[in-house]
RNA sequence: GGUCUCGUGGCCGAGUGGCUAGGCAGUGGUCUGCAAAACCAUGUACAGCGGUUCGAAUCCGCUCGAGACCUCCA
């Protein structure tokens, strides 16, 4: 019987303002549509963290049985960097400053952003369509829009016009704005004599003769508006209705506001029921972007090349740190944060793979089956990871204190944690870290293992001759080395740092 | 300027109308030849000021502070 049957999942919809249970459209099966990069640079770890939300709503659906399609794009058509009229997109900007074709930027950049996530261990998504090679879609949304009278062709570019739209429908139900707010509130752009109203947005743009990233339509050479190409390839993979739409909070307008009302007014439905947004993570308490530059690269982590590291940290330990706070809280980067995070995961790894050696006892000290449902009960509540994470810790102390004998598990239990810590670390957190090489069969390490056990016995008859000048040199020469001996009750284990 | 969100102990970060979040750091203890690790114990935290309530850090109002969006951004 599947998971979800027994477990009730609730989403927090943005839509709504309120958690709400999680009801897919098609039983079982589950939707997701994720608003993916423009391609223009290297992602950087403000990027990551909405898309290690993501996986971890992937994963957790994943777990709970359902059959789940994740759609992610790449944006690849160049998009102008303002609303304005004219000026370079940022392909074509970057594609001339790195004297490159536009394809070979969007191919370098698509490459970086798939070895990125790669490495923090995100799953792919099920289909990463990309918007140029969606361009006849685009195009038939747009004439349908025109065909419901809410879009106008002007000067070989097509406006979306929302003053119309929002005689019957509403524009702004997802931000929470209101039309005339709007329009008290526009900011003077100039070159906006194309549109009727300044809260128009473009569906197809013309493109002018020195725009390289260019396609033929009804209404002339030209390229489509943003926010089209996710209304195309959401719909054209999970239908006119489905599940979940997620993407960073910034998205939220007027991105996913206008996909709301182009979806609205193509197919006369609302495009999503689940509307998740992922909040942002800062940097010096401001929000990391590549526009100002107030950003760290992923790269930058791995190798603690960057001034605000004191050191480098594994793609793990970073992705344990960003699954410690709430996706829908904004969360500010820092070497402390970092290294408390790392510590922390260091312990809860280690406890983990004690669980094998752990004494058993004919009965527990503890019930694991309820542990587990409070994990199970974290991960329903909004994919609350850092509540996850704590019952995790809390599996951690009863590990230790059963190693410490003070505590008891018996083997049936034993082996029931340590199948639903494996479950809910690797599978759902999607945490990956080299574990111990001492258990592996990798012919180095093996070596390097039956090495430092040796020293480890000669230190231990060193210590049995209170020799101690003897084994206090071998401890304290291996700890410089990065291998820190731990004396445990009857023996001696060791860790690499 | 408009809309919205947030302000938790030394740091990070959950949560919630009354019951220990958790991690890191600190302190005391156990263990140890000494350490480390581990375990046990330990913090009068919820920006400020009012109000609602038997009871608020949690609800309401105001003040102060920070951030996001309103232009491309995850």
């Amino acid at each position: 019987m599947p998971k979800y049957q027994h477990q009730e999942l609730k989403i927090y919809n943005s839509l709504s303002g309120e958690k709400e249970t999680f009801q897919p459209v098609t039983p079982g099966m589950v939707g997701m549509y994720v608003c993916g990069p423009t391609v223009y640079n290297k992602v950087h770890l403000g990027n990551c963290r909405t898309f290690i939300s993501f996986d971890l709503v992937f994963r957790y659906l994943k777990h709970l049985d359902y059959k789940v399609r994740y759609v992610r794009n790449i944006t690849d058509a160049g998009h102008l960097e303002n609303d304005a009229e004219e000026g370079e997109d940022r392909i074509a900007k970057k594609a001339r400053l790195e004297s490159l074709e536009p394809m070979e930027i969007v191919q370098k950049y698509t490459v970086d952003f798939h070895t990125i996530l790669h490495t923090f261990n995100n799953f792919p998504p099920s289909i990463e369509p990309t918007a140029t090679g969606h361009i006849v879609e685009q195009i038939e949304i747009v004439k349908s829009i025109i065909d419901q009278g809410l879009a106008y062709v002007s000067n070989g570019s097509v406006y979306f016009d929302v003053l119309k739209y929002n005689e019957t429908e509403k524009y702004g139900i997802l931000s929470g704005r209101k039309v005339e707010e709007l329009i008290a509130n526009t900011r003077d752009l100039t070159g906006q004599t194309e549109k009727k109203n300044p809260q128009d947005f473009a569906l197809w743009k013309k493109a002018e003769p020195q725009h390289i990233m260019r396609w033929p339509s009804p209404w002339g050479i030209g390229f489509p508006g943003w926010h089209l190409e996710c209304t195309a390839m959401s719909t054209k993979y999970l239908g006119d209705e489905f599940d979940i739409h997620g993407g960073g909070m910034d998205l939220k307008f007027p991105h996913h506001e206008c996909e709301i009302a182009q979806g609205k007014a193509a197919t006369g439905k609302d495009p999503v029921n689940y509307w998740m947004h992922a909040n942002m993570l800062t940097l010096n308490g401001k929000k990391m972007a590549k526009s100002t530059g107030n950003n760290i690269l992923p790269e930058e982590i791995f190798t603690g090349n960057n001034p605000n590291l004191s050191k480098a940290y594994s793609p793990a330990v970073a992705r344990f740190f960003m699954l410690q706070a709430h996706y829908r809280s904004v969360l500010d980067f820092s070497d402390e944060a970092l290294q408390a995070a790392e510590k922390g995961f260091h312990r809860l790894m280690e406890a983990f793979q004690t669980i094998d050696s752990l004494p058993t006892s004919n009965s527990s000290s503890f019930d694991v089956e309820e542990l587990e449902q409070k994990c199970f009960d974290a991960m329903n509540d909004d994919f609350n990871s850092p509540i996850l994470i704590a019952h995790l810790f809390d599996a951690t102390k009863l590990i230790n204190s059963v190693k410490a004998e003070k505590a008891s598990l018996t083997q049936s239990d034993a082996k029931k944690l340590k199948q639903f810590m494996s479950e809910f670390i690797f599978d759902v957190l999607g945490i990956h870290e080299n574990l111990s090489f001492s258990n592996t069969d990798n012919s180095d390490e093996t070596k390097l293992s039956g090495l430092v056990e040796m020293l480890i016995e000669l230190r231990t008859k060193a210590r049995e001759n209170k020799d101690f000048d003897t084994s206090d040199q071998i401890r304290d020469q291996l700890l410089d080395m990065g291998i820190e001996l731990k004396d445990t009750k009857g023996k001696t284990e060791f860790k690499i740092k």
